[in-house]
DNA sequence: AGCTTGTTTCGATTGCTGTCGATACAGAGG
DNA sequence: CCTCTGTATCGACAGCAATCGAAACAAGCT
């Protein structure tokens, strides 16, 4: 029984605070706990609309895994519509912002990414 | 540019035929196109559900990757609903069924699992 | 053939989600 | 202080999706 493979990550919890927990071993390793389902499903749900897997995916390839959001909103969707979907990604914890004068700079949450990389892993 | 990382897998076509697409090399790569962040986004959304995650891992966490409904469906729901949740899982080319007589068996389809992880592996 | 058990499909309902235009907020520069 | 540009929030609406009970289908049994 490997339960190597564990992955620190925060989330937000629903009051905002920031929660250290361990998610989650391989599924090949066993059943995951409602919970567990629970917060990765929050995560999987983040990526499951084209236009947010478009925003995630021009980030991601930014250079520094970072990017303005004036470089990515052309997404064929309205202003306010990306800004929802960047909340979204940034309320499941797969990117964090800062606001940098002007602009505003969102970043790839690289172990948060890690763990639902992790979790997908096959490999008996 | 490393478009290494490509992984072959099969989708189901609206018709139900069969196609092989390329998809996809990792999120750091490079912007996804639309056609590749919608079957990506398709994949992902079928994970995005706690019900249909869990059912998911049950099967995966099998011994061979395969399991027979009567095995995994105490999952708090009805039974039509946890049919309904095998299909959408089914539909999105994560699971296979095969009738067995009496009973139905679900397995994980490797290499579209491979595909999700593999485009969340941020290492550069 | 009829019964029983396992699984899927159907129809209805209820809640959620993506989208938009309008509006508000934030910072920079006149 | 006012305006301009970039970004976020609000309110509304339309479509989708999770869920259930009822009914249909499939296979094995007697």
């Amino acid at each position: 029984m490997s339960n190597s493979q564990m992955v620190e990550l925060t989330l937000l919890e629903p009051d905002g605070s920031e929660s250290a927990v361990p998610c989650c071993p391989p599924i090949t390793a066993g059943e995951l706990s409602v919970a567990d389902a629970e917060k990765m499903a929050a995560m999987f749900k983040a990526l499951s609309d084209p236009v947010r897997l478009r925003l995630f995916s021009k980030v991601a390839s930014h250079a520094g895994g970072e990017a303005c959001v004036c470089d990515i909103s052309d997404v064929g969707v309205s202003q306010p519509t990306v800004s929802h979907h960047l909340k979204k990604l940034k309320d499941a914890g797969l990117l964090t912002s800062e606001r940098r004068g002007t602009w505003v700079y969102y970043s790839v949450e690289p172990s948060v990414v890690a763990a639902m990389s992790a979790m997908l892993d096959l490999r008996n």
